[in-house]
DNA sequence: TATGAATGAGCATTCATTCAT
DNA sequence: TATGAATGAATGCTCATTCAT
């Protein structure tokens, strides 16, 4: 077999394994049944168990950066809330073929190991990070109140978009993507906005 | 020594080593060290390190759901809003005082085994019904907008506030507990209010 | 059982596995078998294969380097010559003791790791910078003709020692250790000392 | 490739991979890498890596056998000693050209499996067995003392000559061959000669 | 011939838990 | 109650060897 297609085929095993079971759960030995393999084929293509698992989250991790497009706050572009609501819409979308690595993600990731949970850490600090400029800028054009902490805002904004994700990843939340980010992005905007600009927002809906 | 002092003797010395090193990578040998207790000894007061760590799960639940306290909407009570933000500075109070706890609380939790992982899914859960059914209380008294998805605000609001509160007990995020609550209760309420309300709140700021 | 006696009991079951099988193809699972130990047992007394087996060399090493006395070429002292046969005559009957070990010792302690490789050089390495000494003390002394490479002397006389002590414990050769040092012993005073004094030794036998 | 220079290389290969690595450090792969072949290619011309190294072996071993003559004590050949030096010079020479493989032979060789390791020793008994026959015919010449035990002057003989040359080897003992096998060979025969031709040999240095 | 992907027996090691003292 | 020596199931990993292409 095509060694790409191997590391695909084991990939996608260790995916199912790793969101039946949790990272800690799982042995090396549930993965290669699962992928039907010998032991020393798994060792042929990954270094181990965090290096298989870790390349899973870098592959979510490339899809998610990648999606991401700027707000562009120049004359004639687009409102910037539709433009926030395209990028969590793409990334929704993403995260919802990708059910059961967003469990894993999302819920076992951390207490590998130091160098590992850095990783993790750094992954939604780097999202928070993106976020964060994003109300600042917001701030500077007039658009949000500035009695806000943008820190504040940003661990806000990923926590309940994560706690949502999450949620629909594990099916327990049933709604169209649209409908969510909908909701989702009313939330953010109305938090943020000024009184006047919430007014309007609420209204129009 | 008196049993219950030696309950608490090894009680203390598991969170020490649980926020330091996560749950999978402290190990019991860490644990009897940290207490200065025999191996044998620390069996006599706990089934194994699973129960140990249900334990301090248990204790902080008890602690958080006990200082919950239904909004009451019974004409000359305190506005529903001063009433959500005592809870949640309750809540934040009692997850500042035990740092240390709240960090493995919510990062390390998942991935021990399916009857655990239940445990702590069933804690979030319980708080989302909590909240989830405020919510609807307040469609139905008229306070919160109609084509919000009572599950999906609750999701919103939990997901936010877990990030926010891990946020500040990593010592990421340094404000006070009253600053932050004001932010996270602007959010919900505005979030949620009918236009006229989300207007009226923020021009008060 | 007492700690130091299951250390006892186990460094001598590794002794016979050693002897028996080799350094390399000796597993862990041999040595706790030999010993009747558990697994974990073995791991609770020694680091691994290599420390057990280190620990072995290092008493040898212990014991034969204390029964080695510094020859006394002051006036009123035993001939130097006898003084080195009681020195050989220690040595070989240490090793005699311990004929298991002398066999692992000299035919498997290479190849293990660099370290370690290192560490069984450094013990021979040793013995020869002594003997060297005392070769260049007796070319000193006029004992010992001037036209002797020190170094070449010792090489020499450490490697003809090795080799019979080594097929004494494989039961290969037979005889009294007596017999043996007085061999080996004629043979190095011979081939140092000058014309006339190897003549009159000769003469005496 | 010719078939022959295929395995010349990869012979070649493994020399260096053994002298540097040792038998046991060695893996295949390290070998296929230093020769530039396929995983496959290697078991096309080899059994394993067991027979690769027993080949090294074997044809350093027919190279040595073969360039030792009998010495021949008939009236008008020459006088044995110089005999004696002629064969040990032509050994010596041959394992200072194969530095490497004299390396690892003496000093990685056992501890491979059963078969392996009496064949290696069968090497040196074979050895033995040659210079003890010499000792006898020596002691029936009137040439040896008598009261040498023949095998365990051999032993000797054998011991002393493989550490030197094992120390010339490693690059340790730096001498040429020639000094190095008449401080060899001056050895042997002090050792073993009567006090009278002792006497003589050493007055004509 | 040559390749290199695949194999799997074998090995070292860890650690939660037990139990005789 | 307290101890700590002993346990052994479970796990990750290596590497000589095979075999389909």
């Amino acid at each position: 077999m095509k060694p790409e297609l191997r590391r695909e085929q084991m990939l996608r095993a260790a995916t199912r394994v790793f969101a039946a079971k949790g990272y800690h759960r799982a042995s090396v030995s549930d993965i290669i049944e699962a992928a039907g393999v010998a032991r020393g084929t798994f060792y042929l293509y990954f270094e181990g168990k965090r290096e298989i698992f870790a390349e899973l989250v870098d592959v979510l991790t490339v899809r998610i950066v990648n999606c991401m497009k700027l707000v562009d706050l120049s004359p004639g572009a687009p409102p910037w809330q539709d433009q926030v609501r395209t990028n969590v819409i793409r990334i929704a979308t993403i995260l919802a073929e990708e059910k059961e690595l967003t469990q894993v993600l999302y819920s076992h990731a951390l207490g590998l190991d130091e160098d590992f949970d850095r990783k993790i850490r750094e992954f939604f600090d780097n999202l928070t990070d993106r976020v964060e400029k994003a109300v600042r800028l917001g701030q500077q054009m007039g658009l949000v109140r500035s009695d806000l902490s943008p820190r504040l805002a940003a661990s806000h904004i990923l926590g309940s978009t994560k706690e949502v994700m999450f949620r629909m990843a594990r099916g327990e939340l049933k709604l169209s993507v649209e409908k969510m980010v909908d909701e989702l992005t009313t939330y953010y905007t109305l938090g943020m906005m000024h009184a006047a600009e919430a007014s309007k927002t609420n209204r129009k809906k």
